[in-house]
DNA sequence: CGCAATTTTGATTTTGATCAACTTCTGTGG
DNA sequence: CCACAGAAGTTGATCAAAATCAAAATTGCG
């Protein structure tokens, strides 16, 4: 194990060197809860930044599986595609969020992961993060509930896809966001969007025009306001109310 | 540790010693590629077999999370539900399949797991398969691999709600119902359904009407023989392009 | 600045939901 | 073992939601 971290530390390919313990997103990533000893060990088992332009993928499906990563700065979406042209956005990231665990069943990917505005990433080696955790249970506890939260969370996903009409998924999605970006310290109810209508379409198994038309809709209603990508809640609440309190028919 | 697996030696509540060594699911479950030394460790992992009569709860949203299931015998359904009534079944688990990962982010679980027949599980403490797979890096390493198959698994199903139509999500539910009853040495395409019209179609977000017709057109076409719960596939292949072919619209 | 991509909005069609009636099945108790 | 009640499943008629088709307006890259 340790010249595995040794070489990370000898080998800043892109960037100077990553440094958990200095990131600001600590809390929000892997490395939650460690003592101080047990982060400076995860410094040298992140060995490398990425950046990702705009439009360009951080791994495609297919590619064989190394790394997860810790987006660092931007945003992305992964998408699967079916033998058929048939593709689906599966999620957005953004950043503190950590991708790529599709990857370590099949040692494959089976999505692509392309960065919706220029991002970077921290590259962590799976192995070597699997070797690390083998030393500090608390890391890997931590990456354990990483894993499951991705399983909770896309069990919430199948849920909006499979009984939710199509305004409430909008509406989902739009508090959805919000909930995030409040935990990164962004204003709560104005944000921007970084996705086209037609990937939050795909997204929430919609069309681009039925997209379009719940904003314009939400709007109408005042409940928000649309201003090309730039999103306002204006009544949190009530837009809470619509999704829950609606006809427990489907 | 040692006084863990000691307790559990100790200890067979319900049932004989689970015994994975033993177990005819072996390769499909947790212990794959384990050596011998390593699969008695896990003998010791194993501290009791539960029976759950169908109908009955595994486990309930809510509940704490202390241990991850592999059935050994059955067949069960998980179902999440919002705070209003709203509810839908987002997995069907036959022997040698774990469930109950989800648990794992919060400590609690967010679903309920239901017998659809009576139905045994074998119960795996998660506490102590973490300290165990701290020793046993192939144990560890295989975890990963099952909770990663859950996340690709979930992400197909979003797919399948998001991008399917009707007719072709009916098609891919036995075509992987079938899958699953190959890998366990059954018949491929000759199954009983343990689930209910309504329940496939909660899993698929349809309703049970346009459930029972997809499967009377199917039957017309020839391509399935549908006789109350038992399944036969006439066209395996049919169904197959059927499914991949469709026009990649959505 | 200009052109391609994105978005909005409207009209129409399609899919699957809903409502309803009827049949079949299952399991329980007499 | 049969009768029966409730659950599960089928099928038809109608309706509503979202997809599709189409056109115009806006935006944002290069």
């Amino acid at each position: 194990m340790n010249e595995l971290s040794r070489q990370a530390t000898l080998n800043p390919i892109h960037a100077p060197h990553a440094a958990c313990s200095q990131c600001n997103l600590q809390e929000l990533c892997l490395p939650v809860g460690l003592t101080t000893a047990e982060l400076s060990t995860i410094d040298h088992l992140v060995s490398e930044r990425r950046k990702v332009a705009r439009g360009d993928a951080l791994f495609c499906s297919g590619d064989h599986f190394t790394a997860i990563y810790a987006v660092k700065l931007g945003f992305f979406k992964t998408e699967v595609l079916s033998e058929d042209g048939r593709h689906q956005v599966t999620s957005f990231y953004m950043a503190g969020e950590v991708l790529g665990m599709d990857g370590i069943s099949a040692e494959t990917h089976h999505c692509d992961a392309i960065a919706l505005e220029d991002s970077e990433v921290c590259l962590i080696p799976f192995n070597q993060l699997e070797s690390v955790s083998l030393k500090v249970p608390t890391l890997q506890r931590h990456l354990h509930r990483v894993l499951s939260r991705e399983i909770v969370r896309d069990q919430g996903m199948m849920m909006m896809l499979g009984a939710m009409r199509a305004e409430e998924r909008v509406i989902a999605f739009l508090l959805n966001l919000s909930q995030r970006y409040i935990a990164r310290g962004y204003a709560a109810a104005d944000f921007n969007l970084r996705m086209t209508r037609e990937e939050i379409g795909s997204y929430l198994g919609l069309k681009l025009e039925t997209v379009s038309r719940a904003f314009s809709h939400l709007q109408e209603e005042g409940l928000v306001q649309v201003e090309k990508k730039r999103i306002r809640l204006m009544d949190t609440a009530r837009l809470k109310k619509l999704l829950s309190h609606d006809d427990a028919s489907r």
